[in-house]
DNA sequence: AAGAGGATGTGCAATATCGCACCACTCCAG
DNA sequence: CTGGAGTGGTGCGATATTGCACATCCTCTT
């Protein structure tokens, strides 16, 4: 090995120009001083002090290398400092991953006052559903719906935000008319919901469609084309839709803010998770699918 | 404790990009580079390196620090070289770096002689090319070919020694065959010289057979498998080769001398550069490819 | 002169570090 | 798909470092 921790001990005695000062300095005893010094003239093979009663004085030799190693010691301070203002700027990079359709219909005006109120961070926002982003280092921060009551999974810390909720959407137009068939649309992998059967007019066909995307399938409520499952907050703020009559809402899980421990007490992290949460908070009425005093229009 | 060593280690990683590869740059076990590592990791509170099957790749956190790491390690080599540049004794510790070939086919009697001159230096030799082993102290004093005119680095100190001409060898036997196919005899990166084409008999394959070393590739000429550029001091001193006729005698560069300039004051240097110098000035020749009055067997 | 205080050294036990041998994993060639 | 060569990771015994307590020496004060 190669000794630089001993050239510390050797730059803390010539300061402190005793081997108790640099006791002290390090915070260690100073029996390590007295053998630290020892190694490192064994190893340069040069007195670096001469042992006075009064205490260590440098030698020649050693007073042409005290420069050398405070540079080493500046070089070691920045090196601490560039970790620490790294954490502690609200500058840099930071990636956020969350459903799309919270970054596009929920959160994105809380997105941009974020971004108002700290320009120089570089926001990265990563439309996904899965959770290997954090373990994988690839995002700062995710939030997540979380099933069940699972617990955040090894390293990662969680917070709940609040309750969400789903529901039965139609277009009102396709619910006044009482009369037209509609279809069951559905993502990928969903089965026909089997615990609720629209009453009411609405007349299923037995074919449902399918879509690979999220947003082309509320698209196509929207548009009339049957009937979908969707967050309440995206159907009831949407005039275009409405919830269909005798259709139950139901929790389907929870909504978690998620970080990784690493990261986790930087700034940058804290300050979006503070804005995170707070922007939940008024949202959690809607994400629950109670409707607010005034929007009395839907039922 | 700062963990000064540990951040030696950490660039040893950030350069070799692998634990192992640190590992043995450093001398010490594996495992002691990983510990290092983590210990470093966790007094900074931040991950340095992301742990991929291919190893180690530095985060942005590391990259940040890296150049500091690096001036750390640049003073840590010069409170060494200041130090050795102190000891004016003929004794203890000296490395030369050199090519290969110099050092067993030119200037090992002369580094014999040295050491008989003076037992009590402990000399080092060190094959290799690259110039950074004197930035580095790794080596004292470096004998290197210098391409074009190039001024000596910062920090290092040159003395220009003679000129270094190379040629084209092939088997004594195989040129008075006249008949035999022959083949280019290349280094890895080396093209096929296109400036001259070998005539009166040589027929060469279109396949060309390359070597990782040098002294491979020279043995391969002296078994005759073909033709290939050497040195001259190399081709002409030996009696199973011959320069290919018609063939250039072309200067490829100046040999230099080179040395810290921390320690070129000290007297084990001095002694050893005028050591050197001495013996090439005799040597200024066969570096040149001039063929000493009754050598006249070759043309 | 004697003692207090501050300095450097040192024996010994606790602790941390290191090196060896081994494991798990990935990649790639045969 | 299998074996070898590369990677990082880990348990355990050996080793080195550290901290504590104590010893020694010098100086200055009382």
């Amino acid at each position: 090995m190669d000794h630089w921790d001993e050239v510390r001990m050797f730059l803390a005695v010539a300061e402190g120009g005793t081997v108790r000062a640099a006791a002290d300095a390090l915070a260690v005893n100073h029996a390590t001083i007295i053998r630290g010094i020892g190694r490192l003239e064994e190893k340069l093979n040069t007195k670096l002090f001469d042992k006075l009663p009064s205490g260590y004085r440098l030698t020649d030799a050693g007073t042409d290398i005290v420069e050398l190693a405070g540079q080493m010691s500046m070089a070691s301070s920045q090196i601490e400092a560039k970790i620490f203002g790294r954490d502690q700027s609200v500058s840099g990079p930071l990636r956020l991953t969350l459903p799309v359709s919270f970054a596009t219909d929920l959160l994105m005006p809380t997105l941009v006052e974020f971004r108002a109120a700290y320009p120089d961070i570089a926001l990265e926002i990563i439309g996904s559903l899965s959770v290997v982003n954090l373990g994988n280092r690839e995002a700062d921060v995710a939030l997540r719906v979380v099933i069940g009551d699972g617990t955040p999974p090894d390293k990662l810390y969680g917070t709940r935000l609040c309750e969400f909720h789903t529901g039965f959407y139609v277009q009102r137009n396709l619910m006044t008319a009482r009369s037209t068939p509609a279809a069951w649309l559905l993502g990928t992998n969903e089965v026909i919901p089997s615990d609720w059967d629209p009453q009411g007019g609405i007349r299923m066909t037995t074919t449902p469609i399918r879509f690979a995307e999220m947003r082309s399938q509320f698209e196509a409520a929207r548009a009339g084309m049957g009937i979908t499952v969707l967050p309440c907050f995206l159907g009831d703020a949407d005039p275009m839709l409405v919830r269909v009559p005798g259709s139950p809402v139901k929790p389907t899980g929870d909504i978690w803010l998620l970080t990784h421990s690493d990261t986790r007490q930087t700034k940058r992290v804290r300050l979006l998770c503070d804005h995170i949460r707070t922007a939940m908070q008024g949202f959690a009425g809607r994400m629950a699918g109670r409707i607010e005093s005034g929007d009395s229009e839907l039922l």
